[in-house]
DNA sequence: GTGTTTTGTTGTAAATTTACAACACCCAAG
DNA sequence: CTTGGGTGTTGTAAATTTACAACAAAACAC
Protein backbone atom coordinates (compact mmCIF):
# COMPACT_ATOMS: atom_id res chain seq x y z
CA UNK A 1 0.00 0.00 0.00
CA UNK A 2 1.94 3.26 -1.73
CA UNK A 3 0.98 5.69 1.45
CA UNK A 4 -0.45 9.19 0.79
CA UNK A 5 1.06 12.05 1.67
CA UNK A 6 -0.47 13.11 5.12
CA UNK A 7 -0.04 16.69 5.94
CA UNK A 8 0.25 18.68 9.15
CA UNK A 9 0.11 21.92 10.75
CA UNK A 10 3.67 20.85 13.15
CA UNK A 11 5.03 24.23 12.40
CA UNK A 12 1.93 26.56 13.09
CA UNK A 13 1.81 24.75 16.49
CA UNK A 14 5.42 24.63 16.96
CA UNK A 15 6.43 28.09 16.09
CA UNK A 16 3.16 29.25 18.58
CA UNK A 17 4.71 28.06 21.71
CA UNK A 18 8.05 29.18 20.57
CA UNK A 19 9.53 25.58 20.44
CA UNK A 20 12.52 25.13 18.27
CA UNK A 21 12.36 21.47 16.38
CA UNK A 22 15.14 20.13 19.00
CA UNK A 23 12.37 21.44 21.78
CA UNK A 24 9.42 19.62 20.52
CA UNK A 25 11.88 16.60 19.61
CA UNK A 26 12.91 16.37 23.38
CA UNK A 27 9.19 16.69 24.19
CA UNK A 28 7.83 13.94 22.04
CA UNK A 29 11.23 11.58 22.28
CA UNK A 30 12.89 11.77 18.47
CA UNK A 31 15.24 13.30 16.84
CA UNK A 32 15.47 16.89 15.70
CA UNK A 33 15.57 15.70 12.26
CA UNK A 34 12.94 13.69 12.31
CA UNK A 35 10.63 16.83 13.18
CA UNK A 36 12.32 18.37 10.31
CA UNK A 37 11.22 15.29 8.14
CA UNK A 38 7.85 15.76 9.37
CA UNK A 39 7.52 19.38 9.05
CA UNK A 40 8.82 19.04 5.42
CA UNK A 41 6.08 16.10 4.61
CA UNK A 42 8.83 14.08 3.45
CA UNK A 43 7.61 11.31 5.20
CA UNK A 44 4.79 10.50 7.24
CA UNK A 45 4.86 9.73 11.07
CA UNK A 46 4.30 6.57 12.51
CA UNK A 47 0.82 6.76 14.33
CA UNK A 48 2.31 6.44 17.29
CA UNK A 49 4.50 9.40 16.90
CA UNK A 50 1.41 11.29 15.62
CA UNK A 51 -0.17 11.20 18.86
CA UNK A 52 2.83 11.79 21.15
CA UNK A 53 2.70 15.21 18.67
CA UNK A 54 -0.72 15.61 19.00
CA UNK A 55 -0.44 14.84 22.91
CA UNK A 56 1.99 17.99 23.01
CA UNK A 57 -0.87 20.21 21.81
CA UNK A 58 -3.48 19.30 23.38
CA UNK A 59 -5.61 18.49 20.45
CA UNK A 60 -6.94 15.32 18.10
CA UNK A 61 -4.71 13.66 15.52
CA UNK A 62 -7.16 15.01 13.09
CA UNK A 63 -6.29 18.44 14.08
CA UNK A 64 -2.66 18.31 13.46
CA UNK A 65 -2.20 15.31 10.61
CA UNK A 66 -4.88 15.56 7.82
CA UNK A 67 -5.11 13.37 4.49
CA UNK A 68 -6.37 16.78 2.86
CA UNK A 69 -3.98 20.26 2.45
CA UNK A 70 -4.90 22.04 6.13
CA UNK A 71 -6.84 24.92 5.60
CA UNK A 72 -5.27 27.79 7.75
CA UNK A 73 -6.89 27.89 11.66
CA UNK A 74 -8.28 30.99 11.04
CA UNK A 75 -11.13 29.32 8.39
CA UNK A 76 -11.35 26.35 11.17
CA UNK A 77 -12.31 28.20 14.01
CA UNK A 78 -14.25 30.74 11.72
CA UNK A 79 -16.15 27.76 10.65
CA UNK A 80 -16.45 26.56 14.11
CA UNK A 81 -17.71 29.88 15.36
CA UNK A 82 -19.76 29.60 12.99
CA UNK A 83 -21.38 26.56 13.78
CA UNK A 84 -22.09 27.73 17.71
CA UNK A 85 -24.36 30.58 16.26
CA UNK A 86 -27.06 28.44 14.87
CA UNK B 1 12.01 5.57 19.47
CA UNK B 2 10.00 2.35 20.64
CA UNK B 3 6.41 2.77 19.45
CA UNK B 4 4.11 2.52 22.01
CA UNK B 5 1.11 -0.22 21.62
CA UNK B 6 -1.80 1.76 20.38
CA UNK B 7 -5.03 -0.01 20.99
CA UNK B 8 -8.21 0.28 18.82
CA UNK B 9 -11.84 -0.58 17.86
CA UNK B 10 -11.65 -2.24 14.36
CA UNK B 11 -13.03 -5.29 15.61
CA UNK B 12 -15.99 -3.77 17.00
CA UNK B 13 -16.57 -1.23 14.52
CA UNK B 14 -16.17 -3.75 11.23
CA UNK B 15 -18.41 -6.85 13.13
CA UNK B 16 -20.63 -4.54 13.48
CA UNK B 17 -21.00 -3.32 10.07
CA UNK B 18 -21.06 -7.33 9.32
CA UNK B 19 -17.71 -6.95 6.97
CA UNK B 20 -15.10 -9.70 6.75
CA UNK B 21 -11.32 -8.79 7.32
CA UNK B 22 -11.29 -9.25 3.80
CA UNK B 23 -14.01 -6.35 3.13
CA UNK B 24 -12.61 -4.26 5.27
CA UNK B 25 -9.22 -5.17 4.09
CA UNK B 26 -10.46 -4.39 0.19
CA UNK B 27 -11.98 -1.27 1.20
CA UNK B 28 -8.99 0.07 2.66
CA UNK B 29 -6.52 -0.89 -0.19
CA UNK B 30 -4.32 -3.59 2.01
CA UNK B 31 -3.75 -7.28 2.57
CA UNK B 32 -6.62 -9.05 5.08
CA UNK B 33 -3.82 -10.29 6.66
CA UNK B 34 -2.41 -7.07 7.71
CA UNK B 35 -6.68 -6.16 9.22
CA UNK B 36 -5.65 -9.36 11.20
CA UNK B 37 -2.24 -7.86 12.32
CA UNK B 38 -4.00 -4.78 13.39
CA UNK B 39 -7.02 -6.80 15.34
CA UNK B 40 -4.70 -8.56 17.22
CA UNK B 41 -2.65 -5.45 17.80
CA UNK B 42 0.79 -7.04 16.76
CA UNK B 43 1.80 -3.92 15.68
CA UNK B 44 0.60 -0.35 14.78
CA UNK B 45 -0.68 0.88 11.54
CA UNK B 46 1.01 3.95 9.40
CA UNK B 47 -0.94 6.81 10.24
CA UNK B 48 -2.36 6.20 6.31
CA UNK B 49 -3.35 3.17 6.66
CA UNK B 50 -5.07 4.69 10.49
CA UNK B 51 -6.77 7.25 8.26
CA UNK B 52 -8.11 5.12 5.86
CA UNK B 53 -9.85 2.95 8.33
CA UNK B 54 -11.16 5.57 10.21
CA UNK B 55 -12.69 7.08 6.69
CA UNK B 56 -14.94 3.77 5.93
CA UNK B 57 -16.18 4.18 9.55
CA UNK B 58 -16.78 8.10 8.91
CA UNK B 59 -15.23 8.76 12.26
CA UNK B 60 -12.33 10.43 13.41
CA UNK B 61 -8.99 8.68 14.43
CA UNK B 62 -9.24 9.39 18.20
CA UNK B 63 -11.90 7.28 17.62
CA UNK B 64 -10.81 4.18 16.30
CA UNK B 65 -7.37 4.47 17.08
CA UNK B 66 -5.96 5.15 21.23
CA UNK B 67 -3.16 5.16 23.41
CA UNK B 68 -4.76 3.90 26.13
CA UNK B 69 -7.03 0.75 26.69
CA UNK B 70 -10.29 1.39 24.59
CA UNK B 71 -13.34 1.85 27.25
CA UNK B 72 -16.56 0.54 26.14
CA UNK B 73 -18.83 1.81 23.27
CA UNK B 74 -21.60 2.20 25.37
CA UNK B 75 -19.53 4.47 28.20
CA UNK B 76 -18.49 6.84 25.47
CA UNK B 77 -21.52 7.12 24.64
CA UNK B 78 -23.17 7.09 27.86
CA UNK B 79 -20.41 9.98 29.02
CA UNK B 80 -21.59 12.04 25.45
CA UNK B 81 -25.05 11.86 26.45
CA UNK B 82 -24.40 13.07 29.82
CA UNK B 83 -22.42 15.92 28.72
CA UNK B 84 -25.27 17.26 26.71
CA UNK B 85 -27.50 17.40 29.18
CA UNK B 86 -25.79 20.00 31.37
C1' DG C 1 -20.97 -35.81 7.20
C1' DT C 2 -18.55 -32.46 3.21
C1' DG C 3 -17.37 -27.98 1.63
C1' DT C 4 -16.68 -22.93 2.20
C1' DT C 5 -15.55 -18.79 4.57
C1' DT C 6 -13.22 -16.60 8.17
C1' DT C 7 -9.58 -16.38 11.14
C1' DG C 8 -4.91 -17.41 13.26
C1' DT C 9 -0.03 -18.57 12.61
C1' DT C 10 4.58 -18.81 10.55
C1' DG C 11 8.04 -17.30 7.57
C1' DT C 12 10.34 -14.27 4.11
C1' DA C 13 10.86 -10.17 1.40
C1' DA C 14 9.81 -5.35 0.36
C1' DA C 15 8.73 -0.66 1.66
C1' DT C 16 8.51 2.98 4.98
C1' DT C 17 9.95 5.34 9.11
C1' DT C 18 13.49 6.63 12.48
C1' DA C 19 18.23 7.49 14.13
C1' DC C 20 22.39 9.49 13.49
C1' DA C 21 26.38 11.92 11.51
C1' DA C 22 28.30 15.40 8.73
C1' DC C 23 28.11 19.59 6.52
C1' DA C 24 26.04 24.02 4.55
C1' DC C 25 23.10 27.94 4.99
C1' DC C 26 20.79 31.74 7.15
C1' DC C 27 20.33 35.18 10.53
C1' DA C 28 20.33 37.42 14.87
C1' DA C 29 23.57 38.70 18.98
C1' DG C 30 27.54 40.03 20.57
C1' DC D 1 33.18 40.26 11.79
C1' DT D 2 32.25 36.00 14.28
C1' DT D 3 29.84 33.00 17.08
C1' DG D 4 25.88 30.21 17.80
C1' DG D 5 21.13 28.57 17.17
C1' DG D 6 17.93 26.91 14.07
C1' DT D 7 17.26 24.81 9.84
C1' DG D 8 17.96 22.13 5.28
C1' DT D 9 20.38 18.37 2.82
C1' DT D 10 22.71 13.98 2.01
C1' DG D 11 23.90 9.45 3.14
C1' DT D 12 23.81 5.04 5.76
C1' DA D 13 21.99 1.83 9.02
C1' DA D 14 18.36 0.11 12.06
C1' DA D 15 13.59 -0.70 13.27
C1' DT D 16 8.85 -1.04 12.03
C1' DT D 17 5.11 -1.88 8.87
C1' DT D 18 3.14 -4.16 4.83
C1' DA D 19 2.70 -7.83 1.35
C1' DC D 20 2.34 -12.35 0.31
C1' DA D 21 2.30 -17.43 0.53
C1' DA D 22 1.14 -21.56 2.79
C1' DC D 23 -1.16 -24.06 6.03
C1' DA D 24 -4.16 -25.10 10.26
C1' DA D 25 -8.18 -24.26 13.13
C1' DA D 26 -12.75 -22.68 13.79
C1' DA D 27 -17.31 -21.44 12.36
C1' DC D 28 -20.95 -21.93 9.28
C1' DA D 29 -23.81 -23.57 5.44
C1' DC D 30 -25.25 -27.36 2.61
Amino acid sequence: MKPRKIYNRIPVFRNERNLSRQDLADLVGVNYQTIGYLEREEYNPSLDLAFRIAEVFGLPVDMVFSTKPMKPLSEVLRDHLEKEGD
